[in-house]
DNA sequence: ACCAACCATGTTACCGGTCACGTTAGCGGT
DNA sequence: ACCGCTAACGTGACCGGTAACATGGTTGGT
């Protein structure tokens, strides 16, 4: 009691590190005439002390505005209260509700966010998860299926909850949500095929660590087959051109060169047919008349178009709520039943098919 | 060699209380023959340990698998090696490719970024600040300058260095990279009425808490008075509509419907107008013939537009970039000259106008 | 009245690193 | 041979919390 106002004092040793003047859990102990695991039990579980003693607490944590040190606690309890995002590009609007999501489900339960990109190149990912593991974080957020040996070894190792994300794969590392690109784009095929056009060709953006791109293409070239036996596949694709609507006018291009029968246009990304439609205009190609164009993803444009473009939505957003929930249920201690959930797909038909 | 494969057995100390069966440096160096101080040594600073010895500890970690807990780190030498970033919203491209801006820069350094969003309300700010700084980070970085009394202080109790952006202010909590969100729409308005419009309207969406949002309506009002001296400035709003296109096709209605006379719209944000000018197409709105449109932060679809979006281009990666580069020289305890660093714009005049 | 069960709180050791300082060996100059 | 200096490495204390266990006072059932 008598000691009250000595919270700045703080014994001058001369060996003391930390440049900081930090307010520790002791000298709120101290202002509260407490010991400090009665501070610490208070403000993780306020029911657990008595509550005039958690008045005086609160009380002292004002007025010493303290600010609790998580490494600190990090260290005693083992438990960092964080959880490792990696993803391929924030950039891309569809990841960042992915992300959004994420963080919206996390934050309100104490759990912060680390942030990673790889830039679709799976070196960076694998030096990605191991840095981030240094962190100790609580659990793992990964867009993608595919990784290189050692990531998966890594991941495994960590011994925290790891979900996978916007793909499909029948022996995820740990936790899974996603969908599968492989049917997304057999959907698409069907539903062209269905309205009448033969001669569709595949365009696309292929970064080499892109495997959902992959596994898009591979679904058109299944469905396909079915469709034309015998028939050779059209595929355009550029490798390293960005993602962006003029890569689309470029490929359109490259498709009207290259098989000029074309009749039907699937592209890989909302992103690329929007820069398609809105070429065809200044080409005086009618959409759908003289070609038919489908996206992926339902970007807000697709919707806004004229016509509108058939794509394929992705409940992005949810994808990161699904994987927040997964993660807190076995950050919590709890067992999940379900470790894969298929968020599935909705093919819009608008007017550009 | 011939311990391999003994990692896991760790003496079962019945008292050990974390779950893991971390490998700690102890057991590297006992692994390498020396002390942890010159493990410790070795991972911070390779060239300050005698060239063999450095050799074993390295195979020593190889062989153990070891990695490094930060938190130990943390807690130790007083610094976390990462930033905070609190962004308005993720899923706004425009701030995402800051985020990939400031973690380029940061990453290669060894600094992790933790992202938080707060759907611009004042309070979430707030609290994300105070959450954050439990994680004593060794950097802020915060998309707009206009916080709360309390916000303020926070920051500039934690000692670090704290980067506000995407805006502009006299009076910065400590450093600045941004531009004058007024002056960008000065600027546009100067050209409009240079180009002969006479009958201006701004429309946006106006969320209580973007500031930024404000300052442009404000560069409008206060073009719209030198220029038209007199004369009410138009002005239509909306206040809790999502940032999408569909929210641009809405203000033109209200626009059309409350003032009629307008001959060019001043919209927000290049989502908006792009909504706006796809709509006109339908509408049978010439573009610029009978109404002109701006929009404001040169996204992607505005050159793929027919007519071209006339908009104000931000260099929002590079607010990123200069914005990591400003913390790291202060985070390794150099001294900036130049607190605030003004990015600037640029008015790209395309077919809209 | 007695003892078990329980609640609120204190005590002790420890989490896994790093800082400040100490020690040792090797070297050249005088 | 002595001294000082430097490079390389070790020792002990400490960072700021929390788990596990210990303690003292209440309560309630029999």
């Amino acid at each position: 009691m008598s000691d009250e106002g000595q919270l700045s004092v703080r014994k001058a040793d001369s060996r003391r590190r930390s440049a900081t003047q930090a307010v520790t859990m002791a000298d709120v102990a101290r202002a509260a005439g407490v010991s400090t695991q009665t501070v610490s039990r208070a403000l993780r579980d306020p029911r657990s002390v008595g509550p005039d003693t958690l008045a005086r607490i609160e009380e002292a944590v004002r007025e010493t505005r303290y600010v609790q040190n998580f490494a600190a606690s990090h260290l005693a309890s083992n438990r960092s209260m964080t959880v490792a995002a990696i993803i391929p590009t924030i950039s891309a609007s569809i990841f960042a509700e992915t992300i959004q999501g994420l963080s919206d489900v996390l934050l309100p339960e104490g759990y912060q966010v680390f942030l990673g990109h790889t830039d679709y190149v799976a070196a960076r990912e694998e030096s990605l998860v191991r840095s981030f593991s240094g962190r100790r974080p609580d659990g793992f957020f990964i867009i993608g299926t595919r990784h290189t040996q050692e990531t998966t070894a890594l991941l495994k190792r960590t011994g925290v909850p790891v979900v996978e994300s916007w793909s499909w794969t029948p022996r995820p590392v740990d936790l899974l949500v996603g969908f599968s690109n492989h049917a997304a784009l057999i959907r698409v095929v069907d539903h062209l095929v269905e309205r009448g056009y033969r001669r569709l060709t595949f365009a696309g953006v292929m970064k080499p660590g892109d495997h959902r791109a992959k596994e898009r293409l591979k679904g058109f070239q299944d469905a396909h087959a079915r469709h034309f036996p015998g028939e050779t596949p059209r595929v355009v694709t550029v490798a390293s051109s960005p993602m962006v609507m003029a890569t689309g006018v470029e490929l359109l291009a490259l498709v009207r060169a290259q098989h000029p029968e074309t009749d039907a246009v699937v592209f890989a990304s909302d992103v690329l047919a929007s820069g398609a439609i809105l070429a065809c205009g200044g080409l005086g190609i009618s959409v759908p008349g003289d070609l038919a164009i489908t996206g992926f993803g339902n970007y807000d444009i697709a919707g806004q178009l004229t016509p509108g473009l058939t794509t394929v939505a992705i409940a992005s957003k949810r994808i990161g709520v699904e994987s927040a929930r997964l993660l807190l249920r076995r950050m919590q201690g709890a067992t999940v039943d379900d470790r894969a959930l298929d968020v599935g797909f909705e093919l819009l038909v608008r007017g550009s098919t």
